[in-house]
DNA sequence: AACAAGTACTAAACATTGCAAGGTACCTAT
DNA sequence: ATAGGTACCTTGCAATGTTTAGTACTTGTT
């Protein structure tokens, strides 16, 4: 997959899975590599940008699994944030549709 | 609109437009700022790059309406190399939109 | 007990690419 | 001649994803 097209977008996509619950970062980087692989070297210090950020708190729970999970929980600002990268993402996908669309049809103008 | 969103997207959109004619950089600018604003100094700079990778021969033409206009046409592997961003924009824009979809309604697995 | 594999987090050096700012030059209209 | 629109180019910068390496915990196998 294109390494440039997740610049920013993964962003979007962390805040995201977090809305309706906590997750920790092992956790999203299998999520999210469900839909196209990224990496841990990334997850870890987006993570850690997005809580200096004040988007995220975070806490840590034990694990049966393995090492104790770090757990990343919404701040208000963040909910805020999620909402316009949402609008954001949608006004440019849009956007790179319709040009595809004019770039590959019959007509142009 | 978020900086980061068009890293990469802005390679498929300028190749995208060129499939049906050849268009010059400062017409390419134009274009794309319909949809989403992009700079000049982003513009040049990447079409010297597509060109020096082989997806773009150019030529320079006269316009009466200021300086010579740098036109670029594409190459077959320009062509080939649209096709393989277009599948790999399309599985990822549904791949975002499905994280979306998962965050933001009721139930997720 | 020793070892491997899966889980989980961290850090440093690197590559890519979009932007801001500045510059050159042509053409038309005032 | 002066201004504004057209058209191109370059340099330095900022943001962010990857690579590579490392630490450490747990469970299962030999």
């Amino acid at each position: 997959m294109n390494v440039q097209f997740k610049k920013g977008v993964l962003t979007l996509c962390v805040l995201v899975l977090t809305l309706k619950k906590d997750r920790y970062g092992y956790e999203l980087v299998n999520k999210i590599s469900e839909q196209f692989l990224i990496a841990e070297g990334t997850i870890y210090p987006l993570l850690r940008r997005l809580t200096k950020d004040g988007y995220f708190t975070t806490y840590l729970l034990e694990s049966q699994e393995g090492p104790p999970r770090k757990y990343y929980q919404l701040t208000e600002s963040g909910k805020t944030y999620i909402e316009v990268l949402i609008k954001e993402w949608e006004l440019f996908s849009t956007g790179v549709n319709r040009l595809i669309e004019e770039g590959t049809k019959s007509d142009e103008g």
